[in-house]
RNA sequence: CGGGGUGUGGCGCAGUUGGUAGCGCGCGACGUUUGGGACGUCGAUGCCGCAGGUUCGAAUCCUGUCACUCCGACCA
């Protein structure tokens, strides 16, 4: 029943899943467009999203130890420079500011792309002893990054993100730090988003400009494709060499402190629509979805059925987030409307179900109708808002294992790659060249990481036939 | 940055050999409806993306340009 698609506005996912995105950020009212290129306007049912998200995450940040800063949004070129490979990763695509008020200015500043370099030059400032350190700063921020092509979320130019910038006294103690996070990242996607993921560490040619080791979180979407969902680095002491940040040891001599920045985006938004949404539109994962529970009052003018919608409301809103519909649109039209915006329970309460105290809740995931009695209405709704977890967790779960391949030999890679949308599992001999000839070869699939969980699938490089260093998940990106 | 597609009321679209703009949805009012996108009556909404040109006359033909979108290349 909640199979069929019946929002006809909107693309099927298998007929065009590109198109089928834009439908759905536009139909379930995330996103407008705005007269600025890649620059999107994120509506309140989208923000509140992302505020959900950032009220979760922070949670974990603070309980690891970070604390909340804010960093200036401009970076002096000067600045911005004082790092070789991170300049020449990022300085391409920043947007610039030449002009203040009237005067052009004598050294132009650059909208931040990210903001470590804004984080060294304060380091230096306030670190000078071990007794200094470990800094655990984390901040939420808007950052540019003049994009050529763009999409809603997925890669807009300009994004919101968190971004946490810490500095330790031992490689040891950021190594462990940068692990840690990527690990935050992990049960983040797992217990709020419902998303499995797999978690790895990037080649050196897909690390981050300036980074000694990029750790990642990739997500599968519905269409097999993979999606950068947030990286963790370890710098070593790399920036602070070229930052001059200095500390003195407890063996009273100078000393480089270790370094990380880890990050996650509004790009989530995106893994959530594509890794849990269907033809009928969005399914948000309840642990964030602006709504988790919509009432919709059937024959609302009948004597007594919006007093019992509200009333149950109120017993509900103690612990959750519900709407009351009390629109006037039509019955069949609200149905409609809440399964495109992804809300996970729809509770109908009418007539029929008053005369029985009862009422039907309805899984947007299985589309499952179950009559409740309303005597224990919250445990009921608790418990199906678990099982739509469950049930997202489970479905993108098979997802990523039915569509994770194994290739022992190019010729299957190649094959797997042309014809099997998703991931593949194959020893790589850990040179660059066989990166690139494999994204060559395939038009675009490239190494999502070295999973921490390596397989034994052969001695050899399945491009070049060498000695195999490691296994490698490959797979196309959005 | 390459290759395709699209620009016409808020949205989706039609518009023939050039003749002065139409349909569906939505929107507003009133009435009837209400357990899967209800129905009737009346009503409002347009510099046909923008700029040039051809023509008595351009949504339509020509040139240029901009925007959006999909697929690549590049990045979170």
């Amino acid at each position: 029943m909640a199979k069929e698609k019946k929002v006809e506005q909107i693309t099927s996912m298998d007929v065009d899943f590109g198109q089928w995105y834009t439908d759905v950020v536009k139909k379930a009212e995330l996103v407008d467009y705005s007269s600025v290129h890649g620059c999107m306007i994120i509506r309140p049912y989208g923000y509140a999203i992302w505020e959900n998200i950032q009220k979760d995450l922070d949670a974990r940040f603070k309980a690891t130890g970070h604390e909340n800063v804010y960093m200036p949004m401009l970076i002096p070129e000067s600045l911005l420079q004082k790092e070789k490979d991170h300049v020449e990763g990022f300085a391409p695509e920043c947007a610039w500011v030449t002009v203040g008020g009237q005067n052009k200015l004598s050294e132009r500043l650059a909208i931040r792309p990210t903001s470590e370099t804004l984080f060294c030059e304060h380091y230096r400032n306030i670190i000078q002893s071990y007794r200094d350190l470990p800094k655990l700063y984390n901040q939420w921020c808007n950052v540019m990054r003049w994009e050529k092509t763009t999409r809603p979320f997925l890669r807009t130019s300009e994004f919101l993100w968190q971004e946490g910038h810490t500095m330790h006294e031992t490689a040891e103690e950021a190594q462990e730090e940068t692990i840690k996070m990527l690990h935050v990242y992990r049960d983040f996607y797992r217990d709020a988003l419902a998303i499995p993921a797999i978690i790895g560490q990037k080649t050196e040619k897909e690390k981050f400009a300036g980074a000694e080791a990029t750790y990642t979180i990739e997500p599968m979407m519905h269409n097999g494709y993979a999606l950068q969902g947030g990286t963790s680095h370890y710098f070593g002491d790399g920036f602070a060499r070229s930052f001059d940040i200095t500390y003195t040891g407890r063996d009273n001599t100078v000393k480089y402190p270790h370094q990380t920045s880890w990050g996650v985006s509004t790009r989530m938004i995106g893994a959530i629509i594509m890794a849990h949404g269907d033809d009928n539109g969005l399914i948000i994962p309840p642990a964030v979805a602006p709504i988790q529970v919509v009432i919709i009052p059937v024959a609302q003018h009948k004597e007594g059925v919006l007093d019992k919608a509200y009333a149950i409301k109120a017993e509900l809103a103690k612990t959750l987030r519900v709407k009351v519909d009390d629109g006037e649109q039509s019955t069949g039209w609200k149905f409609s409307q809440y399964e495109m915006k992804g809300v996970p329970v729809r509770l109908e309460i009418g007539p029929r179900d008053i005369e029985n105290n009862s009422c039907v809740l309805v899984s947007r995931v299985t589309g499952e109708k179950k009559f409740v009695s309303l005597d224990n209405i919250v445990e009921e709704v608790t418990a199906m808002l678990k099982a739509v977890h469950n049930e997202l967790i489970e479905k993108a779960q098979a997802n990523l294992e039915s569509k994770t391949y194994v290739a022992t030999t190019h010729e299957e890679f190649l094959d797997i790659a042309q014809n099997k949308p998703g991931f593949i599992k194959a020893m790589w001999c850990g040179d660059v060249e066989c990166e690139d000839q494999l994204k060559d070869e395939t038009g675009g699939v490239k190494s999502r990481c070295i999973p921490f969980v390596e397989d034994h699938l052969s001695d050899v490089c399945v491009c070049c036939g060498k000695k195999a260093k490691h296994m490698v998940v490959w797979g196309r990106q959005y």
